[in-house]
DNA sequence: AAATTAATTGACAGTTTTACTCAGGTATGA
DNA sequence: TCATACCTGAGTAAAACTGTCAATTAATTT
């Protein structure tokens, strides 16, 4: 049960463009140097964000991206949703955790839980926090 | 990031050898019969999970297969493990949480805490909960 | 206005993983 | 010795993943 790397990359790529931002735009190329991911990919990827509302694009001379909200307000669950990754670790269940088979299926539970459970605690992740990096462990940054 | 069908199939066939043994073997035809799941994928699976030390298998006439132990002593993330399927998810970490690029890595607390939250459900539910279907969510059959 | 920067889009291709099937072989009981 | 059922390894079609390529649009700078 492995994550993309276009989840992975793509909270990378968050984390960098908030960390080396001063409020400027930020372009992909400097993400791309910063944190080797290929510059082409990173299009891909931000292209996506900004669908998802996660960050602004600026064009031209001097532009890039920038958050569309403030990094305490921004989910690690939705920049993952932004990419498209599912977080639902089953094909038969939807993300409210409606199923097809949840009548006769006893192993509905137990995947309904660690759906929640995923959902939950990368939902106490801000990207802020993230760039904070004190954090503790399942119970998530809060405590 | 969705667990494989390899997963799944193997935690929903030893529920049915659960439920459905007498203390008998079961073969795993029963078992194909009853949760349509091909015979010679069966094969494949169970062997790995006897030589996970999760079944124990009898050969011959009135052959298949018993569980190796109680079934209140087999864990979810036993199963899982045994049929070869990681639950950390992301490559670069193994299971103890060490990974190469934890020094620079920013988003390094985030996959750990999530690798350590799903090791830790899927731990705290065993064969017999699942058996007897009344779980709680995300906080495990135990709540 | 022209040149440059940089986002934007869609198509495409190589590789890996998944989800099986197939074809045998081995051990046991009736 | 025959039927049952486990056991094993190889092979394969489809899907997903991980990118690349090419071309365009928009804004800024000169």
């Amino acid at each position: 049960m492995r994550l993309s790397t276009k989840a992975q990359y793509a909270v990378r790529a968050m984390v960098s463009l908030h960390l080396h931002g001063t409020g400027a735009p930020v372009s992909l190329r400097d993400i791309a140097v910063r944190e080797e991911i290929s510059l082409q990919y990173l299009e891909q990827l931000f292209s996506k964000l900004r669908r998802g509302g996660i960050v602004d694009s600026v064009r031209g001379t001097g532009g890039g991206y920038v958050l569309a909200r403030t990094a305490t307000d921004i989910r690690v669950d939705e920049i993952i949703d932004s990419v498209e990754e599912t977080l639902v670790p089953v094909s038969c269940m939807d993300d409210s955790g409606r199923c097809s088979c949840s009548e006769q299926c006893v192993t509905h539970n137990v995947w309904q839980g660690l759906a929640e459970g995923i959902r939950g605690y990368l939902a106490s992740y801000t990207l802020d926090d993230l760039t904070r990096q004190a954090q503790t462990k399942w119970s998530g940054p809060s405590a």
